[in-house]
Order: C-alpha cells, then structure tokens, then sequence
DNA sequence: ATGAAAGCGCTAACAC
DNA sequence: GTGTTAGCGCTTTCAT
C-alpha cells in the first residue's frame, strides 16, 4: 500500500493561485453570497476536481465540531423489524447529508455502554437508541451534551425524547382476539421482566385475557432472553412438561417467535394445533403453513419520527411532541383464512 | 441543548498537573515503557476517569491518520444475509477497536459511488465493499490509496483482494438435483444479465441442466433487478402468461425468492405443485408449507475472511490467497421431505 | 521522567 | 473580493 499523500484544501489553494480561506469558501459552496468572483470559484473548483480533492471529514469535525454523523444502537442488526428501521434510518440520513453509524449491543447493557461512549468520541451530532439497560440514567446525562432520542423501548418512566409503536393496547386487541376463539390455557413468552418492553406487553397481554374473559394464570408467563436460543428453549421446556403443545401462545418478540419456529419444524410439530401470536411481523409469515397472528409495527414510520425528532433537536429548532407512541397494526392471519373459507 | 464545553486532554493535564504529552502518553497505555512514573499514571488515569474523558476520534485521526473505521458497502442492509454479514463484521471490528460504517447503494450505481466516496472522506482505513458495479476500475484506482476488498460479487476478472461464495458449482448441483426429478420446463430468474453474479448463476444453471439431461430452452430465463418486487413482478410476468405456475423455478437470489413468495401467498398459489429452489437461505424457510430448496452462503465465514484479509492489508503483513472463493452448501428440503415420509 | 512545540486539514473572524 | 490568522484536540519528535 502505497498510499499516495492526500490533496489537501492547502493544495488546491496554491494550485488556484488563491488562499486557503476562498478555497474553502468555494468548496463549500458559499463563494457566491460571499462575494468570491466567478472566475476564481470557476479555477477552484476546476482544480479541485481534476485533482479528485476529497476534504477531510476530521479536519472538518474537528474545527466546526459537528460530524455530520449520528450515531445508532441497536440489539440486533440481523433482527428483521431492526434491519427495516435502519436502512429507512440510513437512506434518511444519507439524503440529508448524515452519515449513520450503526452499532449493535447484542441485547447487552455494557456491550451496550460500550457502544454509545464509542459514538460519542467519534462525536456524533445525535444519538438514536434502542436501550436494554434498565434506566435512562446514563443517557439523561448524555443529553445534556447532545441529542438522544431513545426508541422502541421506554426507559421506566424516562422523559427523555422518545419514539416507539404503541405496544399495550395492540397487545391487548391482539390477546383478546385470539383469546376470544375459546382457548382455556394461553402461554406468554418474554425477555427479562424487569424492562419496560416486557412489562407493557404483559400489560397488555393480561388486559387481552382479561376482556376476552379468560383467567389469568401465572404459570403461563415466561421469562427468558429477547433471542432466538431463549424462544427455542422455553418452547422446549413447556413442549416437555406439558406433553403436547400448548393451545395458545404468545410471543413478546419476533426474535422469541424465530426460537418456537426452529423448536416446531425441528420436531415436526408445525402442523399440529397451536395458535401462535406475536408481537413484530415478518414477510414470511404469510407463506407459513402455521399461521401466527402479529401486531405489525412500522419501521418506516418509527425512522421517520425518530430522523425527524433528532434532525430538529440538532437544528435546535422547536419541535412538537417529543415523546410519540406510534400506531401499530394488527395482522390476524387465523381469522382471515376462517373468512376466506 | 446546551452543549456543555467538551473535556479535552488539555483539561486532564492541568488538572493533573502535567503536560498534554505525558497525559497523551498515559492515556494510551503507553506510559509504561516511556518510563512515566506510577504516580502520575494513576493521577491521570484517575482524573480522566472523574471527567468523563472521551479522547477525540477526529482529532486523534487528524494527527495520526489513521481514523480506526472501517466501511462496509452493501446493496442492501434489510435483506437477511447482508444483515447477517453486517452484524458479524461489526462484531469482528468492535472487538478490534474498529467503527464499522455501513452503507447501502440500494442496488444503484451512483448511489454506490456516492457512498464509497464518502467513506473515503472519512478516512476509512478499509473498504470492503459488495459492488453491483461492471467494472473495477474504480476500486482499482481507489486500492491505491488504501486496503479495498469486494465480496459478494466479483467484477469480471478483477485481480481486486475477493471473498465469495463459490457460485457456479454449488448452483449447479443444485439444480442438477432438481432438474433430475423429471421436470420439463425450469425456470430461471436473476437480475441484470451483465453483472458477474447473474453470469455466474447462470452458468450453474445451465451446467446443471446438463448435468440432469433436461435440454436448456432460453425461454426460461428472466432478468430483472435484485429486488423483491422485481421477483413479483417476473412471476405475475410468467403466471398470466402460463396461466399456471411453472413446474420448477431457481431464483437468483433471497430477494428475488422473496417477490415471488409474495406473489404465491397473496394469489393462493402456495398449496400448488411447484418446485422453488433458491440462492440464499432463511430460516423461516423451514416452516413454510411450500419447500425450497437452496444454495447456503456462510455469512460468518464471509464476515471473518473479509475481516482477516481486510486487517491484514492493513496491517501490511503478508497475507495468503488474496482472492477466496469459499464454499456454499445445499439445504434440499425436498429431498430431505421425501426421506422423511 | 516530563514538557514545549510543531503540525494534521479545515473553518471562520477579521483584516486589507 | 481575497488573504491572514488563530484555533479545533491530539500525536509525536526533540529538549530538558
């Protein structure tokens, strides 16, 4: 690697004859309001391009302190609803400019720490998180030094900016129609009970029950990690105690649900009587031949409002609401086959 | 937002009392062998510790060019194997101290240049980049300024550092297998006809075919974009067309799969006799009521190669085989259907 | 064992 | 209209 010396704004300047100040009034293309002669922006900017000049985003950062980046934290990029909300997320940013960096805690608080001091030395201009730390603590005090806008889960009872689908009252609609078909048992599989996604999808979970008249039973819920592994052997577990599948099934994630998938084609169980339901839909689902009912969020929504909230926390301009529980949809796939029928 | 004034080195040396230099040494953990004492170690160490310092990323690549960044190219983040790929690699650089910056050209050229360009701004120590480019001549030009490696798709005979899943082969006996069940008609769909990855698949196609003995009918092949809707619309092309669905098809690619999953569920067709066969694997492809059968990159093996040969340039050392072709295996659902019953 | 000073490439206030 | 200059925060010689 030979790596030829970089051109440097200093070169362009004398190769144009000019100063290292117009040149950059040129290149950033405010050489006309301020008054820079049209011949001489035409030989700079000539120069420039024949010698592919490439400014240098450090030099930049480091004398404007701003980056021109904002920075992502995500469980999993490899999580589907994930992958959707940062790729909306990137082309957002890459229109306006921004370059996103995109990190992953892997469902882990430190990795998670980690993660965000990391994008805070590279001094991002504003930070978008799916936190799975239990309080907003941290990033209270973060937001005194830049924008944070927190999304797809809440921290406690946090204050902070925050943009997440609305996930009780689907939850609910979703449990009570299903529940409503006359099941008499109807698990609930979770991560950790102590973080605010978990708590509101029982919430709604057990108001579900509640309004299709079905009694709650506490052995039904249970509590593992929001991965694959954790679905597949909670699935594994309950398959085995009880001797059979159980009626209905909830599932408090799309990740947990992947977990019960593997376990039910892994054992052949796919067409036995299992009524599954989930939080997070997948493309795939309606090609399935066991059909699982979904509340469906909208990623692109959620980029959407989260771009849009930090963009205008960094512009500082007024914004509106900065907490917004966005709606979510409900995909019932057992009832609509039962109307095709 | 009011931005509280950053800590810099500076600060942690006065209030250490020492100068910039040896808090810079410390710092870095390179305080020992410069025979800086234990206590001014400690002290520096302990104040930074009590501020909060965070060092810099730009000004720390501004002097040292070197900006411990990486960037990643892809098509597309949202489809599963680049997501997959993505993921690992960025565990493979977080654990190395490196930022991977992640970009998509959405399939698009321009876009692409666009993206590669600014990661070039921000001094990325490395590229590795899946291209939907023809030709190489720009990474040719830009591996002279710093480490590029392609993967995923090679652009004609580029000499460019590669890491690939070994197509044609693998395609091949795959369709062999397929095609030797008796079918007359197999179809095939992909992406533009000039780009090496279509030519590469097309030619496991037809040598497959051979292998089978099913005399090759250009007909079957259909060209497209790498895209779900691409894929649907193909197929509606080819339904109506037909007026029933073909006997076999082989996709090009997941996305392509995708498409015309998305065609057969919403048109009822999942139940009909058809054989599907596919580059690229999903897990949810396991519990589908239609079989598929397909060709499995190893995303991870991708991910560590690309990361090794990546490090590696670099680093400078000398490395191994700079082009690596790396092996894909097969996942024939119907086979493994037919054993089964 | 520690400090002073130059310089990385760029921006922006202020001269001229 | 255009040039001068002083940083931005850090690394890295070279002195002491």
């Amino acid at each position: 690697m030979n790596k030829t010396k970089r051109v440097t704004i200093n070169d362009i300047a004398r190769l144009a004859g000019v100063s290292k100040s117009t040149a950059s009034l040129v290149l950033n293309g405010r050489g006309k309001e301020l008054r820079v002669s049209t011949d001489t922006r035409a030989r700079v900017m000539e120069i420039a391009r024949q010698e592919h000049y490439q400014p240098s985003i450090h030099a930049r950062s480091l004398s404007s302190s701003r980056s021109n980046t904002l920075g992502l934290v995500v469980p999993e990029i490899s999580n589907h609803s994930f992958a959707l909300f940062s790729h909306e997320l990137e082309t957002l940013c890459r229109d306006a400019g921004l370059q996103l960096l995109i990190a992953c805690s892997d469902e882990n608080a430190s990795q998670e720490t980690l993660a965000v001091n990391n994008l805070i030395q590279r001094q991002v201009d504003g930070l978008i998180v799916s936190s799975c730390l239990l309080s907003d603590s941290e990033y209270q005090k973060i937001s005194q030094q830049l924008p944070v806008v927190l999304f797809d889960r809440h921290l406690g009872e946090s204050t902070l900016p925050l943009v997440i689908s609305e996930s009780i009252e689907s939850t609910a609609k979703l449990v009570a129609a299903v529940a409503g078909q006359g099941y008499d048992e109807f698990y609930f599989f979770a991560g950790p009970p102590r973080i605010s996604l978990t708590r509101d999808r029982l919430e709604g979970y057990q108001r579900g029950l509640a309004e299709a008249g079905l009694a709650f039973n506490p052995e039904w819920i249970h509590h593992g990690h929001y991965d694959a592994r954790s679905g597949y052997e909670m699935f594994s577990e309950l398959y085995s105690r009880l001797g059979r599948v159980p009626q209905a099934l909830f599932c408090a994630s799309g990740a947990l649900q992947e977990g019960v998938l593997r376990y039910l084609s892994r054992h052949d169980l796919l067409n036995t009587d299992i009524h599954l339901c989930s939080f997070d839909d997948h493309y795939l689902y309606d090609s399935l031949s066991v059909m699982i009912d979904t509340v469906v969020q909208d990623e692109r929504l959620l980029a959407w409002n989260c771009f849009e909230m930090i963009f205008s926390l960094i512009e500082e301009h007024k914004t509106g609401e900065l907490q917004r529980w966005l709606p979510a949809r409900l995909r019932l796939r057992h009832a609509q086959g039962q109307i095709r029928h």
